[in-house]
Formats: C-alpha cells, sequence, structure tokens
DNA sequence: AATCAGTACTATGCAATACAAAGTACTGGA
DNA sequence: TCCAGTACTTTGTATTGCATAGTACTGATT
C-alpha cells in the first residue's frame, strides 16, 4: 500500500471541492466569523481547520460571494463576520443542484455494486 | 467575479476525490478496461476523461487495488481489463462508508439553509 | 506598566488530483 | 502500404485542503 492510496488521504480529498458548498451554506443561515463556522461544521462532523477557511474565505470575498463587517468582541480582538452576497446567494442554489446530481450519480453507481 | 470562483471549476473541484470510489465501485461489478469504465460513468452523468482515468487506474493498482491482464480484441489493439483485488475491495467498503458519512454531513449543513 | 493566555486573522509551502494536450502503439480495412 | 479508429501513456497546469509559522488584539494578572 503506498503511501498516495489510503483511507486518510482519499478522505482528505473527498474534502477538496465541496467546502465551497459547505461554507456558503453555513453562511446561507447568519452571518458569522470563523470560530462560529468551524464550530458549525463540526457539529456536523465536518471538520475544517484555520489554514483552510481563511483562505476560502478571502477566496469568496474576492470573488463577490461574500462581504464582512468588523465587529468588536468582549472576549478578545475584533471578529470578521461575513455575510452572503446577493450573488453568493444565487451561487449557493447552482451549487446545491451541482451536489445534488453528483450524490445522484455517485450513489447510483454506488448502489450497483 | 474572479476566474478562481466560478459554476464550472466549482464542479470540477467537487469531482475530485471521490473518483477513487466512482472507479472501484464500477469494478467492484465486472472487470472493464478504460473505455468500458468511461462509458459507465457517463450513463450516470458522470464525465470522466482519459488523462484523468489513466493515471488513477495506474495509481489503484500500484497501491494493491487492482491488477489487470491483457485482452485481445477484434475491434483495435489489446485492452487492458482491471479488477479489483481483495484489499481493493475491503478498501471499497471503507470508501462508502466514508461517503455516506460524508454525504449526511453535508446535506445536514445545506438543508438547514 | 509589563506580561501572559486566549482569541482572531494572515500567509505560505506542500501534497494530491482532475484535466487538457501531446504522444506512442495496435489492428483491420481500404 | 497507408489510414482511421481504438487503446494506452505521459506530462504540465490549475486548484485546493492542510500544516505550519507568524502577526495582532484584548482583558486579566502580576
Amino acid at each position: 500500500m503506498s503511501t498516495q492510496v489510503n483511507l486518510e488521504n482519499t478522505q482528505q480529498q473527498m474534502r477538496k471541492g465541496i467546502l465551497e458548498f459547505v461554507i456558503l451554506s453555513v453562511l446561507a443561515r447568519n452571518d458569522a466569523y470563523t470560530s462560529d463556522i468551524i464550530a458549525e461544521l463540526k457539529k456536523a462532523q465536518l471538520i475544517v481547520v484555520e489554514g483552510t477557511l481563511y483562505p476560502l474565505l478571502t477566496r469568496l470575498k474576492n470573488g463577490g460571494l461574500l462581504t464582512y463587517r468588523w465587529e468588536e468582541s468582549t472576549q478578545g480582538p475584533p471578529r470578521k463576520y461575513y455575510a452572503l452576497t446577493e450573488e453568493g446567494r444565487n451561487f449557493l442554489v447552482a451549487l446545491k443542484s451541482t451536489w445534488e446530481e453528483l450524490t445522484i450519480a455517485v450513489d447510483h453507481i454506488s448502489k450497483n455494486n
């Protein structure tokens, strides 16, 4: 068994590509800052780390799907609260559709064995 | 909207990571050579191209999850038929479980919006 | 006032993989 | 012999999750 093909790696590779969808989904309900988002994902058994999340949020913000505002915190430094733009909401609708098509396709194939 | 965040790219990124699972699933039913695999996936609305498939099959073979045999063809050059190893079957079971956990997590998050 | 722990954000290098593209090789038919 | 169709191999590129290193802010403690 080579280092490349092992369960952990494959699980990680499976996470690639879906985090945009997942993050946008979390923010569709409520504005949130990073620790909120991480906690929300963790509740759903999806572990995402800050080294992933920050660049992702920045990318989505730069792409026009998110906006943010600073908010003072009584528990530490200021927090950056992210929110979906209208464009972000539209994009999320398309992503949800894509996800559904993908899972149907995969389930169809994997159920055949 | 930057080049990085567009639907096509995101759809492609969503495919990353699941193709191992999908290919092993196809081969769990029957030995197959590449065009068979591509056709099977296409039937399920999953388009995969040869530049992706060949290196992937090689990787899985090198990792001990697949074996292959050559078979003469009356329609052209010989074909390389791949089959799951015992190890491949075990790995597939784990992948299926992982996929289910992932979809449950994602659906849970996306259904909340 | 200075220090520290906890909290929050930023940046970067690495590993892995889907894909486009280029190329090699085999077979039967023209 | 040449060609089209078929099958396989290789490689470079773009993208992204993660580990890691670092910066910055705040309130509490010394």
